[in-house]
DNA sequence: ATAGTATAGGTAGACATGCGAGGTATGCTT
DNA sequence: AAGCATACCTCGCATGTCTACCTATACTAT
């Protein structure tokens, strides 16, 4: 009890995480930036959710991972739509669609 | 795997039953049936989250029960909204508007 | 030199929640 | 008498997010 920060992401993580790499290969701490940066700052994604969403994720098949040098000079891990999570991110997009249009029928309900 | 059906709400499940509830005092089986027809089907509230939902909401306090008889002439348990749960209702859907805000800031991000 | 910070990756355990499956009971219709 | 809709409930599973913790490297400031 107490929550004034911390805004949370229901079940949009995955959905989110697929549209940031369908924008072209990105690494797992870029990601969480990214987000971060173009949400202006509502999603603050925590790195105990990033990874092992990144890994559910490619475990999936709807992202491919490779290891390269980040502009930085470090190493990181870069993950890149495949083709089935282009399918996927379609999918999830369509599906938080309705799901919002349902959620909005039911707020509007006057009395 | 295969899930062609049983549309899930992710965490906005709170929010539509108190959204529902202020609409008057309604039984827990009846809420079922309101969120199903007012979202044209979309939403599917399986008793084995509609009851520890209503539970829930009771434990902290934004809900109260009431037994009564049905139109149908039988028992059911009326819930109503608190004044704490007016507030809260209000600030779960000042949280899910923003929160939508910020997913659709991300999905319509081009490349 | 060294301490601190940002970057980059990770795991383990707690916690909440939605769902499937099962259970009880009543009233109405066939 | 059987079947169905109504009306309530619980248990255990699966999933997912978070807190807290860990490792390591590069850069910056002292």
């Amino acid at each position: 009890m107490g929550e004034e920060r911390a805004e949370l992401l229901k079940g949009t993580l995955d959905m989110l995480i697929l549209k940031i790499t369908a924008l072209g290969p990105i690494h797992g701490y870029a990601i969480a930036q990214r987000i971060q940066q173009i949400s202006r700052d509502f999603f603050q994604l925590q790195q105990g959710s990033l990874y092992p969403a990144l890994h559910r994720l490619e475990d999936r098949g709807w992202l491919k991972a490779e290891w390269k040098t980040t502009e930085t000079g470090r190493e990181g891990k870069f993950y890149s739509l495949t083709r089935v999570g282009r399918k996927q991110l379609q999918a999830e997009v369509d599906n938080w669609e309705k799901l919002t249009g349902a959620v909005a029928l039911i707020l509007q309900t006057a009395e």
